[in-house]
DNA sequence: CGCAGCCTTGACCATTATCAACGCTGGTGG
DNA sequence: CCACCAGCGTTGATAATGGTCAAGGCTGCG
C-alpha cells in the first residue's frame, strides 16, 4: 500500500522580501527565512526549467524533491485505472509543490507550458524546518489553507451546476491573479478547455458551452482562446455562490 | 472577509497509550504527549457531551475550541446560500475537529447522534504546541493526511459514477472502522441516506437505489437500516476504483 | 500554406435529479 | 400496551442536466 503524500502550496505574502536565488518576488518560505538567514535556503535550492507537458512528479514515485513554482503553471492530478482524470489543482508562480510526509507522491504534476521552479531536496528542507520552528508553523498554516480550498472544491464538485462551477473557477483565478500582482480582470488561461473540465468535473464540451453562455450573458468577454476578461466580476462571484 | 479556518482530524495510532482524561484508547495527540507528560494535556481538556443534532461549531463563528471525538459521530459541512449542503467529512471516535489558524470556523459541525468529545481551548493547545514541536509535526502530518483524503474525495465527486461513489464510501468506512478496532465487515451507519447523499454529491433517492443495487449484486447485505454487511469487500473496493 | 490539435456547436442520449406515492419504524401519548 | 404519526427509506415515473457522438472551424506552428 502506498504511503500518503499530499501536495501543498505556498501562497505569496505581500510583506515578503524577494528571494534572490529562486527569483520569486513574494514567497512566504523565503520570507520566513529572510529573518534568520536566507543565504542558507539559497544554498539548498537550485533553479530548474521544464518544457510543456514535462512531468515534475509522478504519482507512485518515491517522494524526493519539493518545488516552488517561479514562472509558468502546473497541473496536479490523480487518475482512475481507466484513465479518468481529476485535476486537483493548478499551480502558479509562488505556489509550492511536494509533500514532506509519506513515502511516495500521491498525485502527478505536469507543466502546462514552459515552467521554471526552485527545487529543494526534501531532506534538506526537513532539516531546515527542524531548526526553524517558524517555518513549520508557516507550512502548517499553508497546508490548512490548502485544505480549506479543497473543501471549497468539494462543495463545487458535489453541489454546483456547470455554470456555477465555471463562474467559481474564473472568480478564483481572478483572486489568485490579484494576489500575485497580476491584473485581476484580464485573466490568462494557461490550460486547455479539457483541463478546465478535468478540474471542474465536467467535459470539454460543457466547459465550452459554459464559456459561450457567460459571454452571451455579458459576464465575460473572450479576447483570445486563452484569455478571459471579467466584465461583471461581482455578478460572476454571485453566480459562483459566494455572496 | 472571513479568515480561513479548516478542520483537521487526529487519526488513532495503534502504538499509542490510552489517554485517561478523554477516554480515547488510541489517540495520537495523547500519544505524542505521553512521552513528555500527558498530565498537562489532561489538565487542559474537559469532557463534553452533545445530543443528536447539537451544533459543535458553526460556520462563521469565531474559532474557539478544539475537539477530539471520543464516542458517537459528527457531520462537518458547508452550505451554499440557497441551502444546498456539502458534507465534507464524517468524524468518528479518535478524529479531531477544529483549526488552529484563522479567525472563524469555516464549516459547521453537528452531532449525528449522542456524542462525547474531549474539548481543548485553542490558545492552550497552541501554547502546548509551541512547547512541544513534536506535537506540531504530528499535527502537520495529520493535516497532510486530511488533505490527501480531500483529494480522494475530489476524484470521487468529479469523476466517479453514483455506484462507484457508494462503493468508495463503504470501503472507506470499513477501513476507518478497522483502524479504530471496530469490525470491518459489519458497518454501523450512524448517518441518514440524505447525509450520505450530501457527502457523495448525490440525492437520497440515488443513494437508496445504489444500496439496493449493491445488495442485488451480492456485494453487501442490509441487516438493518443503519448497518451494512460487506459480503464481497474486494469486489466492492474494485468497483470503488481502488485496484 | 497546410495540417494537427483544440475549440465550438449541434443532435441525441444517459445518468441522475425531481416529483410522487407508499411502506417501514421508532417514539409518544392516550 | 397499543395505536398513531412523523420522519425516513424505497420504488416508480418523468424530466433535465450534462455527457456522448459528430461535424466543422479556428489557430498556431512547421
Amino acid at each position: 500500500m502506498l504511503a500518503v503524500e499530499p501536495f501543498t502550496r505556498v501562497h505569496p505574502r505581500s510583506d515578503a522580501d524577494p528571494c534572490s536565488r529562486c527569483e520569486a518576488r513574494r514567497l512566504s518560505v523565503c520570507s520566513s527565512l529572510a529573518e534568520e538567514g536566507s543565504k542558507r535556503l539559497g544554498a539548498l535550492a537550485d533553479l530548474v526549467t521544464f518544457r510543456p507537458d514535462d512531468v515534475l512528479v509522478r504519482e507512485g514515485d518515491p517522494a524526493g524533491d519539493l518545488y516552488n513554482i517561479t514562472s509558468g503553471a502546473v497541473r496536479v492530478f490523480r487518475l482512475l485505472a481507466d484513465g479518468r482524470r481529476q485535476i486537483v489543482g493548478f499551480l502558479f508562480p509562488g505556489d509550492f509543490l511536494g509533500g514532506l510526509t509519506g513515502q511516495d507522491y500521491m498525485a502527478s504534476a505536469e507543466a502546462l507550458g514552459p515552467v521554471t521552479a526552485c527545487r529543494f531536496d526534501r531532506e534538506d528542507y526537513r532539516r531546515l524546518m527542524r531548526d526553524q520552528p517558524r517555518l513549520e508553523t508557516a507550512l502548517l498554516d499553508r497546508t490548512c489553507n490548502e485544505l480549506l480550498a479543497a473543501q471549497d472544491q468539494m462543495l463545487l464538485l458535489g453541489r454546483k451546476t456547470a455554470l456555477e462551477r465555471l463562474a467559481s473557477f474564473l472568480t478564483d483565478l481572478s483572486r489568485r491573479a490579484k494576489r500575485r500582482g497580476d491584473p485581476e480582470a484580464l485573466l490568462d488561461l494557461p490550460m486547455t478547455r479539457g483541463e478546465i473540465a478535468d478540474y471542474l468535473g465536467l467535459t470539454t464540451e460543457t466547459v465550452s458551452r459554459g464559456m459561450s453562455k457567460l459571454k452571451a450573458r455579458g459576464l465575460v468577454s473572450l479576447p483570445s482562446l486563452h484569455s478571459v476578461e471579467l466584465r461583471r466580476p461581482h455578478a460572476l462571484a454571485e453566480l459562483a455562490g459566494l455572496a
